[in-house]
DNA sequence: CGTCTATTTGAATGTACTCAAAAGCGGTGG
DNA sequence: CCACCGCTTTTGAGTACATTCAAATAGACG
């Protein structure tokens, strides 16, 4: 199995090299290039995807036409849509690669059927999931307590690498601005 | 065990009278007066409760000493600070009684040998968490896409008991505005 | 009834957006 | 290797949405 996975997955759970064998066992290694899809909007969400390598971004369109990015996906997360994928409805979003990206993918039927082979795979979704929803709570946090330009730095300061890898215009979308914004932030700064 | 409780989890794992008295043994009722704390930032979370009956509030205080609502609780939901309870630091939030309430507590030492004496636990949790999650992006998405007048009326819309539970100055901070804005919002759509 | 809290109203202000145009940058083909 | 094209970023003027602050009004509770 893949390192970073193996070595992520026991930062949560003990388990043996038999038990990461049957793991990996269903799991069926993708790549995608730049800009290729994963899913796109009304079609349905069947897997969960780790990411070893590269670059995603989950985004919609909002009632103005606008791309809306929700977050970013990279190295060592988990993604999906958890609406389409748990609820079983044509999903609204958009999931592309924004660099050429390898990932693991773990279809529902097999995640299901591993959760039964192996149990403690609940123990370690579980926690996955706390992990996952603590960070959506403080980016609401962030949303709520700071401007646009203190949102921004904070932004770039805790994720520095995200600034050279992904356009300006897709960090303005996810923090819920327009382009034209962040440039001027940037331009206050330099003087 | 409550019925309401019963019921909230037989909708996501099946499970046996007996197995569901043992889940009861961890548990530990509670109530609440209005305006009572559940926990008061500094301390450390150490529970996860469920509300059989009133109203609870999670807020924090921003760096302008304002009261930020991040949600609300009500009957059958799950509330906890997740992030003071999972990395066990101490909180930033306040957990607070909008009503007499009557809740359920679930120690986290609990938590954990009952995951361990009944394994579904995690499974319930699991799903529970994939449920929360969906909610909380559900909602990025609405902060993102409305204006503050169409937010509130979706909020008002899908949940028509709220505007008569808990006042008006409540409601303008989960929805990250100032009450006056509210106020505003009400005076327009009478004419 | 009086006090405290919540809501409303209005004027002035500010933060971020829209729209339009220009400048910068990167890749591709001649 | 340069020229061109398309995409991204910058700049500026005008505007909109929501906030701040202050004061008046309404409502709840003992």
């Amino acid at each position: 199995m893949n390192p970073n996975l193996i070595e992520y997955i026991k930062r949560y759970v003990n388990i043996s090299q038999t038990e990461i064998d049957l793991f990996n066992s269903y799991l069926k290694p993708r790549t995608l290039k730049k800009k290729e899809f994963l899913l796109k909007e009304g079609q349905l969400c069947k897997s969960r995807y780790f990411i070893t390598k590269g670059c995603i971004r989950l985004y919609y369109i909002d009632n103005k036409a606008n791309e809306q990015i929700l977050h970013f996906g990279i190295d060592n997360w988990w993604i999906t849509d958890y609406e389409s994928l748990i609820n079983k409805i044509p999903s609204k979003l958009y999931i592309q690669a924004t660099e050429n990206t390898e990932l693991l993918e773990l279809a529902q039927e097999n995640f299901e059927e591993l959760c039964i082979e192996l149990p403690k795979t609940e123990r370690f979704f579980r926690i996955i999931m706390e992990k996952t929803y603590i960070a959506s709570q403080k980016r609401l946090e962030y949303m709520f307590s700071l401007t646009g330009e203190e949102l921004y730095h904070k932004f770039i300061s805790s994720n520095p690498e995200f600034a050279q890898r992904v356009p300006q215009y897709m960090i303005a979308s996810l923090l819920g601005m327009t382009p034209e914004f962040v440039s001027k932030i940037r331009a206050n700064k330099k003087q």
